[in-house]
DNA sequence: CTACCATGTGAACAAGTATTCACATGAGGT
DNA sequence: ACCTCATGTGAATACTTGTTCACATGGTAG
């Protein structure tokens, strides 16, 4: 029998066995059957700790959008250039995706969007709360002259956002047939080159 | 019992009212009885004419590829300017995504990357046809001065393509909750502002 | 120490899945 | 006219899923 661990600790293990499971198989593979053999505990167990998949599915949630959109906030709420900013929201970002593939996956799964509403608009709010943060940097570098004036910053974040996006389904629907850091630097190289 | 027709033609239904149920309710609920259901026939029936799932996947794959991948490249063969070029292919593949929300859903789903790795493979394939016909007409663009040379073309076309496949995601996940034309405008005006 | 209760588990259950099969039915070639 | 075979279907099958339950076990409050 497994050791005895308290409620807390083992939420957090599931958590985390559920993202891997995501990252590893997608959300379709993301059963109780299969938390539990990532989280190597039997799957009765699971119900010990959450009333059912529905949470498992809400605490993953929360657990993404501190770990995505919380990191961008810090980042902007930071004190260097808005460019600075920018760029470091932008690698960070892509370096999460590369740690934890179950994170886009989960984000983009229209089973969360169509079966799980609730869940689907927390991660709405979040979303929109990032893309007003990267909005606001964008602002900022219009105002110190970092980025040309013509460039409409909510459109412009949206743009950026969508880079990242689409390199992370690029990364997963391909297997991961290119290199990741090359491949962001390329796309960050031309962003600046045609937003400044 | 439902009238007799020819193969050919049932395929096609069946296709069909599989694109309609991943339009409504996602891949997760693209099962034979819910296929069976919209196509207004017996699940049995589909076995008549499909060996299986997997066969349905590939041929709503196809479909998928012929409907947007194949548009873009007709429009790219045409004559006019390559900025005109653009928009037609961005707005095209706006209205297609609007009209048939199971397209983004199909070729965005993990279930499909991770559960039919030969799907996977083909849509890989026709999204990097899509790159590279968009990566030629911004390159032509360049050729004719209408945009500016800092752009790097590959780049440029993946930030287009992202533009695209986030505002179809933020469409799913938010539940229509914006209109899909004017943001799409706004987002033309501002790539326009950004690559000339 | 000991009794209680949170934690852990194998087995069972109902519901839903893809697929097969034996059997109807009718359109089209002879 | 008829007969053949492609087309259509209800029922059965084997499997997976989420969830529950009766029962073990051991840390800890008294």
């Amino acid at each position: 029998m497994l050791e005895k661990k308290s409620t807390r600790i083992r939420k957090e293990e599931i958590v985390r066995a559920a993202l891997e499971v995501v990252g590893k198989s997608g959300v379709r593979a993301l059963t109780i059957s299969a938390i539990a053999g990532s989280a190597g505990m039997s799957e009765a167990n699971i119900y010990r700790h959450f009333g059912g998949k529905e949470q498992i599915f809400a605490a993953l949630a929360d657990y993404i959008g501190d770990a995505v959109m919380g990191k961008a906030a810090t980042i902007a709420a930071g004190s260097r250039s808005p460019l600075e900013k920018l760029e470091t929201i932008f690698f960070s970002h892509i370096s999460i995706i590369a740690e934890h593939p179950g994170i886009p996956r989960f984000v983009f799964s229209d089973d969360v969007h169509l079966g799980h509403r609730n869940i689907a608009e927390n991660l709405s709010l979040r979303i929109g709360n990032y893309i007003e943060t990267i909005t606001g940097v964008i602002s900022a570098g219009i105002a110190e002259g970092q980025i040309k004036p013509e460039a409409s910053p909510r459109e412009t974040a949206l743009s950026l956002l969508g880079m990242i996006q689409l390199t992370a389904l690029r990364l997963t629907i391909g297997n991961a047939s290119f290199e990741l850091r090359p491949e962001a630097e390329k796309l960050w190289r031309n962003f600046i080159a045609l937003v400044s």
